[in-house]
RNA sequence: GCCAGCAUAGCUCAGUUGGCCAGAGCAGCUGAUUUGUAAUCAGCGGGUCGGGGGUUCGAAUCCCUCUGCUGGCUCCA
């Protein structure tokens, strides 16, 4: 008998050799049906695998995301499954499950795979999994394997192989139907669990991730163990679809692109230019609330500017080349990045440690050269502005200066409806040294701040080893928006790097110069980016202080047209900003064009409510909400404005 | 940049195996209508079918090329 012990820490006796499954059955038998996999002593098992020996177990179900990997992992070798049957003499690359399903990357060979043939991959799928194929795991050698795949004629299996057995490594195969796949597992108990099948999109991916290297086919499915969840996640699809912020960019009329002008440089219209200076401006506030000063610089520099900041020669290859003056030929590169110009500000006199912490602030637009496939809507584009700050302390102020920050960046994304949020911590790499510039003492100290602040912060912390930059740790905020989905937005980043370049000094008590530290950071990121973020999170539905146009007034007929502009003037005496639709429309068309452009409150006004100076409310989505005074609806307004 | 796909009116889309002056809805304009909580009616205008080149008696349709877009890959100071 052997001891298994639960999450939960009981303990319970089982005969040696007992599986995963069978420890479900001896709970119950609805959990045995949804055992995926089991964590075995931390490291996932299939649910079919005896265990010889006391461990503990912890049973993985479609709940964990462990269970999860081990689906749509198993759904990945049914895909191959389909696709060897479809496309023979198809080569296989590697199939993993992702965060959203799973894909595999194949060499089709003299076939090409297009969306046409989802539907027939999806069939076949279905059709292998109907079948009840279980997975067996087969642990061999690595001859073995080596052979096999020698005369199966796959390359990339065999490159996989040799690197295997370079590393010593245990080789297993699993085999389900007539597929045998390379694969340390784990997979759930057989093809039958797969009851819903999406192929999802299919694209180029390199072998091995190198860009050098063969193109791969990657195909991307996803599945689920029941039809109900296939559909609820369509929805979401369409959800994301109808939500996605070049769709609503263009159908509220707040930026655009031009081929004329070129890719990747948006263009603000009147109502999206209006977002972005209320959004920069409740920063300028905040911020100087926190002491920052602000700042403007141009949008060029000399090329020895980012010579000498290291940019360069690290990125001279993203940037757009340099322009020249016609007649001395001297090169100026469009600024990619706002920190040296602002290195350049702190050093243009003597500082005092006095004067630290010196928080320079701009929204500094910077151009990059992203490569052309790259480029997606408003979210990577080649010119945009950046939230930007440089704040120069010494090495003690570090930490309060990460709570100053961490507080505003808080402070932000609350005001903008983002609830949910964790910070990601990026330390060094402890294995490479070599890769960092700044001595260990220092490094020490801004990770030790970094993750002081945070706790004290009371922030949902992740932490990454080897995510640092070169020249310093950085927190990133990580956001989830309305449908669930994650993104980075801001990010706070340690430099030990600029100042040395920069040769940058402050006199310090000891009358002595010492270098300081600098931060970079940006709530935002980047205004571009944080918008389309918010615009997909709101559906562009927008926080009633950002709306372009907070109500539209909407006259039952022409007669009514003088009281809807009294009515606009008084708004305007609170502050309120809208407009007057004064066509001669019936009603329900002004409402129905008011509640396409997402406008937050409808004032109807006709007979009624001219002859007792009243304004009829309607809110955006809910409908009617009744007759009110002018001052009413201020003091109703106010009250949605957050 | 690479792979795959896409590009027809301001927008969303039709356009059969290449074959009469290229269509619809919405938007726009003009007129009528004066309207009570999600689309009033009628008429009109609008396209060198993304640009260029080629094949063909004939090209929106086939081929090449450029530009842009989409989805990934690589990259992201």
């Amino acid at each position: 008998m052997i001891n298994i012990t639960f999450p939960d820490g009981n303990v319970r006796q089982y005969e040696a050799g007992v599986t995963g499954l069978d420890i479900a059955k001896s709970i119950s038998h609805g959990l045995a049906k949804k055992v995926l996999s089991a964590k075995v002593n931390g490291e996932v098992w299939d649910a079919t695998r005896p265990i010889t020996e006391d461990a503990t177990v912890q049973l993985l179900t479609w709940d964990d995301k462990d269970g999860k990997a081990t689906f749509w992992h198993s759904s990945a070798h049914l895909m191959a499954e389909a696709l060897e049957a479809i496309y023979p003499g198809v080569k296989f690359g590697t199939g993993p499950s992702t965060d959203g399903g799973f894909y595999y990357d194949v060499d089709p060979g003299e076939h090409t795979i297009s969306s046409d043939d989802f539907p027939k991959i999806e069939q076949k799928m279905l059709e292998l999994a109907r079948q009840k194929n279980e997975y067996i795991r087969k642990p061999i050698s690595i001859d073995e394997a080596i052979s096999f795949y020698q005369e199966k004629g796959d390359e990339y299996k065999l490159e996989l192989l040799e690197k295997r057995k370079e590393e010593g490594a245990e080789i297993t195969l699993y085999e389900q139907g007539d597929f045998t796949d390379l694969c340390r597992g784990p997979h759930v108990p057989d093809t039958g669990y797969i009851k819903a099948i999406k192929i999802t999109k299919v694209a180029g991916a390199y072998w091995q991730g190198d860009e050098n290297r063969q193109q791969m086919t990657r195909v991307y499915g996803i599945t689920f163990p029941k039809q109900k969840e296939l559909t609820e996640y369509e929805k979401m699809i369409e959800e994301a679809k109808q939500r996605d912020h070049r769709k609503l960019g263009s159908e509220l009329e707040l930026f655009m692109f031009s081929d004329r002008v070129g890719q990747g440089l948006p263009m603000w219209l009147p109502k999206g230019n209006q977002l972005r200076d209320r959004l920069m401006n409740f920063l300028r506030v905040e911020q100087e609330k926190r002491g920052y000063q602000l700042v403007t610089t141009p949008h060029i520099g000399k090329k020895d500017l980012y010579v000498t900041s290291g940019h360069w020669e690290k990125y001279g290859e993203d940037s757009f080349h340099p322009i020249k003056t016609p007649k001395e030929g001297e090169e100026f590169l469009l600024k990619p990045m706002n920190c040296p110009h602002h290195c350049e500000i702190f050093g243009h006199r003597p500082h005092s440690y006095r004067d630290l912490p010196l928080r320079i602030a701009e929204f500094g637009t910077v151009y990059r050269y992203e490569q052309s496939g790259e480029l997606h809507g408003l979210s990577r584009v080649r010119g945009f502005t950046q939230d930007d700050a440089h704040i120069f302390c010494t090495q003690d102020q570090l930490k309060d200066e990460f709570l100053n920050v961490l507080d505003l960046t808080k402070t932000v994304l609350s005001k903008m409806g983002f609830e949910d949020f964790t910070a990601q911590i990026s330390l060094r790499d402890p294995n490479k040294p070599e890769k960092y510039i700044g001595s260990d003492e220092n490094w020490n100290n801004a990770e030790r701040a970094i993750i002081e602040a945070t706790a004290e912060a009371g922030m949902k912390t992740t932490t990454e080893l080897g995510e640092a930059a070169f020249y310093g740790p950085k927190l990133d905020f990580m956001v989830k928006d309305a449908l669930g989905r994650s993104w980075q937005l801001g990010t706070i980043q340690v430099d030990y790097n600029l100042p040395d370049r920069f040769e940058l000094e402050y006199i310090g008590s000891d009358n002595q110069a010492h270098r300081p530290v600098m931060i970079h950071r940006a709530p935002f990121g980047s205004m571009e980016r944080f918008i389309s973020i918010l615009i997909e999170h709101t559906g562009g539905k927008f926080p009633l202080w950002l709306a372009p146009e907070q109500y539209t007034i909407l006259p039952i007929s022409d007669r009514f047209n003088d009281y809807a502009a009294e009515i606009e003037q008084e708004l305007a005496k609170y502050d309120i900003r809208g407009t007057v639709d004064d066509r001669s429309e019936k009603v329900g068309r002004k409402i129905r064009d008011a509640e396409v452009k997402k406008v937050p409150f409808m004032l109807i006004v006709g007979e009624k409510e001219a002859e007792t100076g009243a304004v009829s409310v309607r809110k955006q989505g809910d409908g009617d909400v009744g007759s009110m005074s002018v001052a009413e609806f201020a003091k109703y307004f106010q009250e949605h404005l957050d």
